[in-house]
DNA sequence: CTCTTGTTGCTAGCGCTGCTAGAAACGCCG
DNA sequence: CGGCGTTTCTAGCAGCGCTAGCAACAAGAG
């Protein structure tokens, strides 16, 4: 009864919730073009407003604020780089060779993409991550990690702790390495350091 | 005869100098203070500029710019940095020792210090070590951490290439933490690892 | 078909930023 | 004391993130 009256009034919000969620994702993605092609610092409000042909105030009935807009970017950018890493992980075997795949595609992803990479890891303070649980990109990117450092796990190890630890040099090579402060002809010889020290010689 | 006629005049200019270069430490000494009391976002220029009561423009005639200045505190932060890291080394004898010593001096002074820690190394993608040869304050930083792993060097491995790699893994271990990527609880435990992998177990 | 109502998106504007041109004030010299 | 060169200030530009308040629209009622 209550169904039936209910049933071709609700068409319509449904057609427009669709439509809002259409325009969110098409902020997100101008967001997530604009600051890989121009860098973060192109995307304004303005500008940002101007790409996907709406007014400004358009974006804050979206989100909060421009963080907001870089947040939800980093997540989406998060699960591009968790498939890549996943991708990289299951092309090869072998541990020292799933090691070497994962390690150089999170850096090379941190090279070709820095824009998405800083965002996701450098740029944002309050990602929910700080506070409640990390979002499942994230979780999903470290348990690839995790799965390639697994096998290397000494006797009274961590593989959590220890998968962190080299996580940690990983995200270290990669942003010391992109702002100039490490030269990057011997990137590839810092990784190998890294993987060999990881797998204790 | 040249230059007793140039001598009379040439104490005023003199004093003129020494001036300026008095207020161009003062200006930095007040973007740091204000930068490690109220963070980078409180230092704008005109902020800056009433803390050290003079009008804004001033700023200009002794910087090119605001990342002039952030780059001047970088420097000089590089320097307290690269002190701590000295006495920590001098203060204990042993291998595991210093290096345990020096890495969580490095990533205490992160955690103590993080608007200048970032000045240094993450804000400035422009500081002249990308350019040229890196400032006194980052070579002298860096070698302070390259003898405490210079010890732990294996058969044909370079020791600066192990060195930036086992820096990377501090910068990481310190930038994640301090932005809520990493849990602070465990940070002793991972540094511990760093520590026992860079020494092979 | 017209009128009312509620939502949606817009225009305009606030207070702030880094930075700079041109005027004013200062200190030095003859 | 008068003129000159430097130094420093006032005032303003363009652009930022963000928001209040109005206009235009779509949907239902008579």
């Amino acid at each position: 009864m209550l169904a039936l009256l209910e049933f071709l009034p609700m068409r319509i919000p449904r057609r427009r919730e669709r439509e809002r969620a259409d325009r969110e994702r098409l902020i997100v993605r101008a967001a997530q073009e604009l600051a890989e092609t121009e860098g973060w610092d192109a995307v304004t409000t303005r500008r940002l407003a101007a790409e996907i042909e709406y007014s400004q105030p358009v974006l804050y009935s979206h989100f909060k604020g421009k963080d907001a807009i870089m947040a939800a970017v980093a997540v989406q950018g998060c699960a591009e780089l968790a498939a890549e890493l996943r991708q990289a992980r299951a092309s090869v075997s072998g541990t020292r060779e799933r090691l070497a795949a994962v390690a150089g595609t999170y850096t090379s992803f941190a090279r070709r993409r820095p824009a998405l990479y800083d965002a996701i890891f450098t740029r944002l303070v309050d990602l929910p991550s700080a506070t409640e649980e990390a979002p499942a990109p994230h979780r999903e990117a470290f348990g690839e990690l995790l799965a390639a450092v697994q096998p290397v796990t000494a006797e009274g190890e961590d593989t959590g702790l220890l998968t962190e630890t080299f996580w940690a040099g990983l995200h270290g090579l990669a942003t010391l390495t992109r702002t100039g402060r490490l030269p990057p002809e011997a990137h590839e010889g810092r990784l190998a350091l890294l993987i060999t020290h990881l797998m204790r010689g």
